[in-house]
DNA sequence: TGTATCGTACGAAAAACATCGTACCTTTAG
DNA sequence: CTAAAGGTACGATGTTTTTCGTACGATACA
């Protein structure tokens, strides 16, 4: 049993860059306004708030902006999957030791997991030889 | 592909409260000075910072302490596999819209994942049936 | 052309999280 | 019996994260 490697030392999002993140993930480059829409549509932000956590993940490398219009177009500097992967990543390190294979079995462990999932899930494992 | 369940709203650990649970879960109901010393092999914490930290938990209910001695013992009120289960379904439904499969799905494409791991994985599915 | 609208920038305030100092109580060894 | 050692309680402080108010520039259009 392997463990999977640790960190990257890129900078963490915390949760509220997270749902940032999300949106961006899902609709593609966006401006602040679209993104605080999104946002609001479960919770209530100011939209000065969703500005300042853009430019805060700009700073911090984890966005990029287009500038050349006066309204300013964020994208995630990073692929969703490799961001994902460092969050896995971390969360397997902290969790479980670094053992993917403990989460998993956890993950399928679950009696939420279904039948038909589990399926799926073997026949990934077997077109991946 | 279905979703697995969400939010138990139980207050979910920081950071520091999750470093505390795992020395509990590994060592079992113990002492603050024991966490602490703990704690203390991997970074430089205060005695009591560590004592508010679990004081904390216990006003969260994640710990229950028995103060019959004088030295309290602090005890996780739920079982290691519950609250791990918890994040994990937190943590795919947050990242992976809660669908698991497409969690192993990175896992498996991660090639920090051995071909020995995917074995293992392949003979836990196989004798889950 | 002026005013309403929609942007960005910036800093202050609030909230959440983490750390620590100090007071004080209990136990124990001399 | 008393001082030292080791425990808890609690409040203050520090840090990070999050939110928001305000200033101000650009655009649009009556």
């Amino acid at each position: 049993m392997k463990s999977i490697q640790t960190d990257n030392n890129l900078p963490e999002p915390t949760k509220a860059e997270l749902e940032i993140l999300q949106v961006l993930w899902e609709f593609g480059p966006s401006t602040v306004r679209f993104v605080n829409d999104k946002l609001n549509e479960k919770r209530e932000v100011n939209y000065t708030s969703t500005l300042k956590q853009m430019q805060i993940l700009t700073e911090k490398g984890i966005l990029k902006r287009d500038e050349s219009q006066m309204k300013h177009i964020y994208i995630p500097v990073e692929a969703e999957e490799k961001t994902k992967v460092q969050l896995l990543d971390r969360f397997v390190n902290t969790l479980y030791k670094g053992s993917a294979s403990q989460l998993m079995m956890q993950l399928l462990g679950n009696e939420k997991t279904s039948k038909q999932e589990i399926e799926e899930i073997k026949r990934l494992l077997d077109s991946m030889e």
